[in-house]
DNA sequence: AAATGTGAAGTTGTTCACAGCT
DNA sequence: AGCTGTGAACAACTTCACATTT
């Protein structure tokens, strides 16, 4: 038995497309209807070159002479990347980060709504009064299948987060992106991405030594 | 005229280091005082010979047959990265995010204080007291500068988000960890690491369409 | 015997140079 | 003429295979 291959995109090409759809979105506001390569990599930081190797991974969208229709070419990386619809989200550990997380207005515009919270005690008291309904850890399995949730957030403890991801997966999420500094063993059917604060600071440690 | 190379050590690399440092105090805190690549290897989630390359960029630190000592290796990853002194960090925009990164215990521990806030609004209300004095912008430079920073954090909001850097590398800071959603412009003296929130989510998103 | 250190091979990702459309 | 699309060259990173040391 094969595993199908969908012709594989590289992991890096698909982080420059939601930078690239973020321009895009830019040029749109500005109303520009049509931009060339070079101007659109520039904006992404990135050699027209890529941009356009980035691009043929999944298609031809652009015109020779002229460049890519802006609207189009947003339509077809947001399809790619599968924003285009609202995609329910659960957050798990409403503590600072968590908290933060819930405040932050910027996911809604971007296409994800945070449905649902879970802490292992709901009813603490919090600083702030909180929109989203939050819920003990045990009711993950049964929020995550009524609300056919797929992706969630992690903002527990390092001791906290093999366990939560566990039932995240048992409950069917198939992406989850992790704030605690744990490592997490998942089954190669869910993503992982991981942010690590800490490591970031220690990252840049090393290059600020003169 | 030409740069001066110190022998470059891969920018991956340098955050794998940061992980086998984590799991080398994970491993000092079990009380091993000696361990083997491969174990080292598996604890950090990547193969053995990478873990062996990664070191050797650096120095020879282990003992053929035996494997490494826990608290020298450590030690050194430490000198490298210059995490064995505390570092002093500033924070510019204390609104969700950055009040929730004040409020994160993690960092002191992991070799990083917070020594300053800066905002636009510094006598805002917030939800919750602050150990951490809040400046207004305009003393960034005073600040950073009499406290010998060079770290800093931005949590601003987009459109702020280039005037804050550009504050901050006149102010002489080396190094920015970028929570907005904003490209920076830097000069190539001043290390930028971004973790935009609205990627990684979108990330995740492509990944999970079955 | 056991485990590290490392040149060489392999793989993945980026850039070049230019052919091919409009 | 101008700009995209792309095979081929290049660069960076990872893994292998094994020589080397304790």
């Amino acid at each position: 038995m094969k595993k199908t291959v969908r012709p594989e995109i590289p992991r890096k090409t698909i982080y420059r497309l939601s930078v690239y759809l973020r321009c895009l979105h830019r040029l749109r506001e500005n109303g520009l209807s049509t931009v060339r390569s070079e101007a659109l990599a520039n904006a992404a930081g990135v050699k027209p070159t890529q941009l356009r190797k980035d691009l043929t991974y999944f298609g031809q969208f652009g015109t020779r002479g002229l460049g890519y229709d802006v609207e189009q070419l947003a339509g077809m990386i947001s399809d790619l990347l599968g924003t285009n619809r609202l995609q329910p989200v659960v957050l798990v550990g409403v503590g600072n980060l968590g908290t933060a997380l819930l405040s932050y207005r910027g996911f809604e515009q971007e296409g994800f709504e945070i449905v649902a919270a879970f802490d292992a005690e709901p009813d603490r008291d919090r600083d702030k009064p909180l929109e989203v309904p939050i819920y003990a850890m045990d009711r993950i399995a049964r929020v995550v299948r009524d609300k056919g949730v797929r992706m969630a957030i992690i903002a527990v403890p390092a001791t906290a987060a093999q366990t939560v991801a566990n039932a995240l997966v048992e409950a069917g999420i198939g992406g989850i992106l992790n704030f605690s500094p744990a490592m997490l063993t998942v089954p190669d059917t869910v993503t992982v991405n991981s942010v690590n604060l800490a490591i970031e600071l220690e990252n840049l440690s090393y290059f600020i030594q003169q």
